[in-house]
DNA sequence: ATGATGATTGGGG
DNA sequence: CCCCAATCATCAT
């Protein structure tokens, strides 16, 4: 298996669709740790309009957490799914790494902080 | 090519 | 709160 930094990540990501590596540059670009931003935003970064596609990218997620899909969540701000799942113990996981980063849910399972919520303006351009 | 399936979402009741 | 149509990359036929 390949370690380091960047250069091993881009080897790999060049061998995914199109679609999937544009999700997962501009996670990685614009969503550092300590911040959060919802499936629609990531979508309509990339100038697509199914946020439930950008689910679909998301949940086979090669190389988390290196790529930080932990830090996609729900537009209701609630935490959403992890590795294509929605019990308890995918969110749990899921918690738990927003958690290291200072992100954290509340009683009623929402974002506690909404200012965390980074807004993404279109950016790159799919087909 | 066609149909089914989601880590969703905004609108309506 | 619950229900539903819209949207679209992927995967199974």
């Amino acid at each position: 298996m390949s370690a380091t930094a960047s250069e091993p990540l881009s080897r790999e990501i060049s061998d995914l669709t199109p679609f999937r590596q544009c999700v997962y540059r501009t996670l990685l670009q614009r969503v550092p740790a300590g911040r959060v931003t919802t499936y629609g935003q990531l979508a309509r970064a990339i100038g697509c309009r199914s946020a439930r596609a950008v689910g679909q990218a998301l949940k086979v997620n090669p190389l988390a957490p290196t790529i930080p899909c932990h830090r996609v969540i729900r537009a209701d701000l609630t935490i959403g799914g992890f590795h294509g799942a929605t019990d308890a113990n995918a969110v749990r996981m899921k918690s738990d790494l927003l958690r290291s980063e200072g992100v954290s849910f509340d009683q009623s399972g929402r974002l506690t902080e909404p200012d965390r919520v980074t807004a993404l303006h279109q950016t790159a351009t799919l087909r």
